[in-house]
RNA sequence: GGGCUCGUGGUCUAGUGGUUAUGACGUCACCCUGACACGGUGAAGGUCACCGGUUCGAAUCCGGUCGAGCCCA
């Protein structure tokens, strides 16, 4: 027996970082070259947003698009694996107004934008590094950022192109709007949450001396109060319907409606209806065509129609509304309640309607269009593509696109300050309208000659929706863009179905009236051991870096792919981490065993190689099958199961003593179970397998692709599994119960008929006499 | 209130009609056996959430109940 080419007596993690350097210096292997006539397969990985450094549960996502990506490549096809940076948005420019304790409206726009680039620099380094950490064969070098000058410019290349068709229209609605963040908000970026609240019940005087009972959680609206409804068939306020009513502290009599809205078991069962608390208060102003008045303004502060709550924030007018409700004697009760509040998915600050000047883009009227495109993409798992079909059915209002913020993509667009034209310049160049000057002579419409620049800019989804144009070319290589559009894949989250795959899949349509991706893989989140997903607020992220150092990115990933349901949500238990390492022990132990065996280049095969080879084939197979259908937990499933459970304990065993002795079938066999299970895990392990590969073959595994079964092994050996498994613990059993050390003689045992084929190796493998 | 998903040993998980329910982690016992003690072998541990139905037969199909999570109103 040779000394084996693995000279390491274990697999140890710290053996990754030197295979990074050598990667760094091999680029060829994950390059995007597709050779003449190799299909292509463009993913459209998601840009992280880098608001912190990624949890453990981040890492393992994008360590799955990962192993989809190397399984496409070894599956035969030409990669293109970018990855981006989604750098623009409110998070970044919280982070620098919390840090400098200054609030975006009192800085100077150019230098809040350079603090928020310095800022976002950092960050967005510390993901690049632990993404090339975790086996990322991503091309990280040519990240992309949406901030750059180039993206923004796309962005609003690709808007500037829309801008004739008419999609895009202006308009002073009530809209949602985060006071916090003074920002039109869309209905993607709303959630919702039980908050406590208080039930504040009034008495509105009614016209001939009596009064009618009103509760409300918006006491501060009162002034802002048009219409009371009562339900029609509530028989209660059968007498007072049709009546006008007195709100109290401000005096106006407004009427009371009989209404359907009207919830007889909620409160008192009488509703004010003011400008806005709630949607149903926005449907009502529209339907009953009332007059709506601004009480809350941008800035979430009480505004002049309020009188005497004037310029208090809501919560602080909220109190003092009560006091005046108690001093003018028109106060009932409050009472404690649970309410569920609609808040900002950003800053959870809860959300008012407040009417507002907003750019819109029309989306309502292609729902049914938007839907054929989401059942024509494939999804994986395929009963996901109800969350895109559902959040389609729901929306209500357009999309609201502008937003009041610095660091974003700006709209580019002008007004003509005679006329009040709305200017679009050409697409192209990356424009500023608040700072640079206007591209026109003069405006078409009157001649004029000033313009002014909208000072507002792009929801940050606007630019996210465009990254599956902009990794397949569009506007810059036609040629590639035709034969990669619509994208092969769109790998993502569950929580960004209704957000970035919604809008992707809308100005797909709007741009090229197509499907943005062939299919959709849509992963789970990972949770706590508990099973709560990972915030900061509740203390309960897990940084992924110790346990990279301890156990190696390959274990993170054996984790991830081993432990987690396709499209389920996974928990994180991290000492599972630890098992997952001592997998890859057993691969390195297996493999340098087997290196130290030269590989014949062929032989003839005994009855015992055939079968281990015919379950190599149904392994292949399998694994095969389940990366085609971008599933990482079959393989990775079967592969361990394979070395753990059939090849190690029971092939390896059983032909030892040949191996020994130089018989070429038992060597060649060995040798090919190892070339093929590194290669069947690469995409998973791709660390490991690797190193073993150019430690025992040369070259890299990444550089290779998947086997295929092998001809000529009859699949009838399949059936000698269970009867050998069987057969092997029995002798172990006995052996164990007699006392005896395994490599003792043992006598008086038979073996089975069924594994006669076997008896040569079996006999010799438990010295059976 | 509506919709979707899911309930399998302490934990995670396979199994979608057919003999004593898979594997991993953990636990316990024994064992250095010509790769591996970061190992091997063996063992303990489950009313497959509950109730009812279909069937010769249900973890699996159907209905209901309870519980968990997510989404929407």
């Amino acid at each position: 027996m040779a000394e084996p080419k693995l000279r390491e007596k274990t697999w140890d993690p710290t053996m990754e970082e030197s295979l990074l350097a050598t990667w760094a210096q091999e680029p060829e292997l994950y390059r995007f070259a597709p050779a003449k006539d190799q299909p292509t397969y463009v993913i459209d990985t998601p840009p992280p947003y880098p608001s912190g450094s990624w949890h453990i549960g981040a890492v393992m996502t994008y360590a799955m698009i990962d192993m989809i990506a190397r399984s496409q490549r070894m599956l035969g096809q030409a990669v293109l694996f970018p990855f981006g940076l989604d750098r623009n948005g409110i998070n970044i420019e919280r982070t620098v107004e919390r840090k400098t304790g200054k609030p975006l409206h009192l800085w100077d726009r150019e230098a809040f934008i350079q603090e928020c680039r310095k800022e976002i620099e950092v960050i967005g380094n510390g993901l690049l590094t632990l993404a090339r950490r975790a086996g990322l064969s991503a091309d990280l070098e040519h990240a992309y950022f949406t901030d750059s000058d180039a993206y923004r410019a796309f962005s609003q290349a690709v808007f500037l192109e829309l801008w004739p068709k008419g999609l895009f229209y202006r308009g002073e609605r009530p809209m949602f709007w985060c006071p916090h963040d003074e920002t039109p908000l869309a209905e993607a970026d709303i959630e919702y949450e039980d908050r406590p609240s208080r039930l504040v019940w009034m008495n509105f005087p009614l016209e001939g001396g009596s009064h009618i009972p009103i509760a409300t959680t918006r006491p501060e609206l009162l002034a802002a109060c048009r219409a009371v409804i009562v339900h029609p068939d509530d028989e209660r306020f059968k007498a007072v319907a049709g009546k006008r009513a007195r709100v109290p502290v401000y005096g106006r009599d407004v009427p009371v409606v009989p209404h359907a809205m009207a919830k007889p078991e909620f409160g008192s069962g009488g509703a004010m209806i003011c400008s806005y608390g709630d949607s149903v208060d926005l449907m009502l102003f529209r339907e009953l065509r009332l007059e709506p008045v601004k009480a809350i303004d941008e800035r979430g502060r009480m505004t002049e129609a309020t009188g005497e709550l004037k310029g208090l924030k809501i919560e602080a007018a909220r109190e003092k509304a009560i006091e005046l409700l108690k001093a003018h004697g028109a106060l009932e009760k409050v009472e404690p309640l649970a309410h569920k509040t609609p808040i900002c998915s950003r800053c959870h600050t809860p959300i008012e309607f407040i009417s507002s000047d907003a750019w819109y883009l029309k989306q309502l009227e292609f729902r049914g269009e938007l839907e054929k495109l989401a059942a024509a993409m494939e999804f994986r798992p395929p009963r996901h593509r109800q969350l895109l079909l559902d959040w389609m059915e729901g929306l209500t209002i357009d999309w609201p696109i502008s937003r009041r913020r610095y660091y974003h993509t700006e709209i580019p667009l002008w007004y003509c300050k005679g006329c009040g034209e709305v200017l679009a310049p050409p697409p192209g160049k990356y424009y500023r309208p608040w700072r640079d000057p206007a591209p026109f002579d003069a405006c078409p419409k009157c001649g004029g000659k000033a313009f002014v620049g909208e000072d507002r800019v792009f929801d940050t989804w606007m630019d996210s929706s465009c990254s599956n144009l902009f990794v397949s070319r569009y506007r810059t290589d036609g040629a590639f863009f035709d034969t990669n559009f619509p994208v092969s894949l769109r790998p993502q989250g569950r929580d960004i179905v209704r957000t970035w795959l919604y809008y992707t899949t809308l100005k797909s349509y709007l741009v090229r009236r197509q499907k943005p991706f062939e299919t959709v893989f849509i992963h789970g989140m990972g949770l706590d051991a508990r099973g709560r997903a990972m915030h900061r607020t509740l203390g309960n992220v897990i940084d992924p870096w110790p346990y990279i150092q301890r156990h190696g990115a390959d274990a993170v990933r054996f984790f991830a792919a081993t432990e987690t349901n396709p499209g389920d949500d996974f928990r994180i238990n991290v000492d599972k981490i630890g098992g997952a390492g001592k997998f890859l022990t057993k691969l390195w132990n297996t493999a340098r065993f087997i290196s130290s065996f030269p590989e014949p280049a062929a032989g003839k095969l005994a009855p015992a190689d055939e079968w281990i080879l015919a379950e190599l084939n149904r392994l292949i197979e399998d694994a095969r099958g389940a990366y085609g259908e971008l599933n990482l937990f079959i393989p990775s499933n079967r592969a361990r199961d394979f070395l753990w459970n059939l090849f190690a304990p029971h092939y390896v065993e059983m032909v030892k003593v040949r191996a020994y002795e130089g018989d070429a079938g038992a060597l060649w066999t060995l040798h090919a179970c190892l070339r093929d299970l590194l290669r069947l895990l690469a995409p998973v392990t791709p660390f490991s397998t690797d190193l073993i590969w150019r430690e025992v073959y040369g070259g890299s595994v990444h550089a290779e692709r998947f086997p295929l079964p092998r001809d000529g092994i009859p699949a009838s050996r399949l059936e000698l599994t269970e009867p050998l498994v069987a057969f092997n613990s029995e002798v172990w059993k006995t052996k164990r119960e007699k006392g005896l050390s395994l490599n003792v003689e043992l006598a008086g045992v038979n073996v089975p008929e069924a594994l006669k084929p076997f008896e040569p190796d079996l006999r010799r493998m438990h010295r059976l006499a």
